[in-house]
RNA sequence: GGUCGGUUGGCCGAGUGGCUAGGCACAGCUCUGCAAAAGCUGCUACAGCGGUUCGAAUCCGCUAUCGACCUCCA
């Protein structure tokens, strides 16, 4: 699955997913969108192939720690209820809310699973409990850690995915706060003792206390995909310490490393820079779809967004920035378009043997080679732009619909569509909410562009160019072609 | 400070040794009553310096720069 490896499924046609999913203490970050929807295209790519897909996503909703981890730190969710005075799970429920919102307004596919971590308490103490029992885990004053050294001493596991030496990870030259506890800098809790001002707190063999914030994903992966799967996403900043403690705990508690894949995608920019709150270079889903900020000049539509995501490969950086979302706006557009285009194309000759049947065969089954390429979607579009020009002519009458003959016009057709809206997942903006009264509507708009003919065949034109610029005004645009007037809903 | 990864034309972005995507923007043209839409044509870039090679955006080294991780972050 990653860079230029040929995956096998662990079982025959079925793949487990494990992507790491948000931390619920305040609205979802635009950069933790893109790699929702990097993972829901990888998702809906392997269900397209066939396979049967179990796609678990977590819920974090206790352990994630700011600031100093360990000792003196305090539980996010429970920073955010304690400033809000509101229950932890008030906290917990209105952002999963607002989280599942703005991921449906992203047309993504919701997961097979979405666990939540105060849902698999047990299970953590459990794997707790395991990890000492073979060996890998010591308590100190309530707290339990991970034994890195030890692991580090028997296997090479630790610090392979993330590159790091062994020699780095045992060298610690940083100054740490609260390093009593532990044997080594680079243990880290599993099961954290909680102090009095800690809301969310659980019986444990231990102390009342919480799970460390790697174990959840441990646990949650194990029960639901068992001890090894294929493929562990998430962001790329998740990589050390999270996905590499995870493979520790892993090891710890079942003696083997949990994924056979492990797929990171890669940071979001804004204007070339990292996002940051403090330094106001930041934006939030809702923003660019209301146009309400400062670094952009107009609204973006989610489908404007997925499809700018699409336009890089998931494992590069991506600059968010007003121009570029300005064109992929426009170059979204014109790949619906040409595929409305496309859908009205028809050939008197069944199966042509002129070069351009094979032509077009050839571009769209070289969209989906680019898919089979580490799920490529930017050079998979490049493809379908090419034919997008194809498509184009032949509506202008500049190539021949026979010469292409109607089972190329059938065979591409479909491979757009399934490319477009079942793997690429996006939607039709300008289509969307108009089917109730949509025979109406053509109905009418008929009506207009006839009357608006009969007044042009009259040179009429006072008459013609104001039912044009009315229409465009409320934003529906008329293309004059040789084959007769169309018509379509622009966005606002 | 350490480790790792980027630096591609006006902008965004593919691309791991010769065939040098794609989108947007821009210019000219075709079509059009005028536009728009659509089409055609043009726009040949790989941070800098040095090296390897018959040949490098692609490999190696140095420099600059941006970023990630090392400490919460997708």
């Amino acid at each position: 699955m990653a860079p230029k490896r040929r995956s096998t499924p662990i079982i025959e046609g079925r793949v487990g997913m494990y992507v790491c999913g948000p931390t619920v203490y305040s609205d979802v970050h635009i950069g933790n969108c893109r790699t929702f929807v990097s993972f829901d295209v990888i998702y809906r790519y392997l269900m397209y192939l066939g396979y049967k897909v179990r796609y678990v996503r977590n819920i974090t909703d206790v352990g994630h720690l700011e600031g100093d981890a360990d000792s003196n730190a305090e539980d996010k969710i429970s920073k955010k209820a304690r400033l809000e005075q509101l229950e932890p799970m008030e906290i917990v429920q209105k952002y999963t809310n607002g989280f599942h919102e703005i991921m449906h307004r992203f047309n993504t596919l919701d997961p097979s699973i979405e666990p939540r971590a105060t849902g698999h308490i047990l299970e953590q103490i459990e794997m707790v409990e395991e990890i000492i029992k073979r060996g890998y885990g010591y308590e100190a004053n309530g707290s339990v850690y991970f034994d890195t050294n030890k692991l580090l001493r028997e296997t090479d596991v630790y610090g392979k995915l993330s590159g790091r030496k062994v020699e780095d990870l045992l060298v610690e030259t940083r100054d740490l706060k609260n390093q009593d506890e532990k044997r080594h800098p680079s243990d880290f809790a599993i099961w954290i003792k909680a102090d009095e001002r800690h809301l969310l707190r659980w019986n444990a063999p231990w102390s009342e206390g919480f799970p460390g914030w790697h174990l959840e994903c441990s646990v949650m992966s194990t029960k639901y995909l068992g001890e090894r799967f294929d493929i562990h996403g998430g962001g790329n900043d998740l990589k050390f310490p999270h996905h590499e403690n995870e493979i520790a705990q892993s090891y710890g508690a079942c003696g083997n490393t949990p994924a056979n894949y492990w797929i990171h995608s890669n940071m979001l920019l804004l204007n070339g820079r990292k996002m940051s709150k403090s330094e106001g270079n930041n934006i939030t889903p809702v923003q660019l779809f209301t146009g309400d900020s400062p670094h952009i000049s107009k609204a973006y539509s989610p489908m404007a967004l997925r499809f700018f995501f699409l336009q890089a490969h998931y494992s590069s950086t991506l600059d968010l920035n007003d121009a570029s979302l300005g064109a992929a706006e426009k170059g979204y557009r014109r790949l619906i378009d040409t595929y409305n285009t496309l859908k009205g194309l028809s050939s008197t000759v069944s199966k042509s043997e002129h070069a351009l049947a094979g032509e077009m065969e050839q571009g769209i089954q070289a969209a989906f080679d680019e898919m089979n390429d580490d799920f490529n979607a930017p050079k998979a579009m490049a493809r379908m732009f090419e034919l997008c020009t194809v498509i184009n002519k032949l509506a202008d009458g500049q190539l021949s619909t026979d010469d292409a003959g109607q089972h190329t016009l059938d065979t591409v057709t479909k491979g757009f569509s399934d490319l477009l809206f079942v793997i690429f997942g996006l939607l039709d903006e300008s289509a969307a909410g108009a089917d109730d009264h949509m025979d109406q509507l053509q109905g009418l708009m008929q009506l207009v562009i006839d009357m608006r003919q009969q007044a042009r065949l009259n040179k009429d034109w006072p008459t013609s160019d104001k039912i044009r610029d009315t229409l465009n005004a409320i934003h529906i645009e008329l293309k004059d072609g040789k084959e007769g007037t169309q018509w379509k809903i622009n966005e606002k």
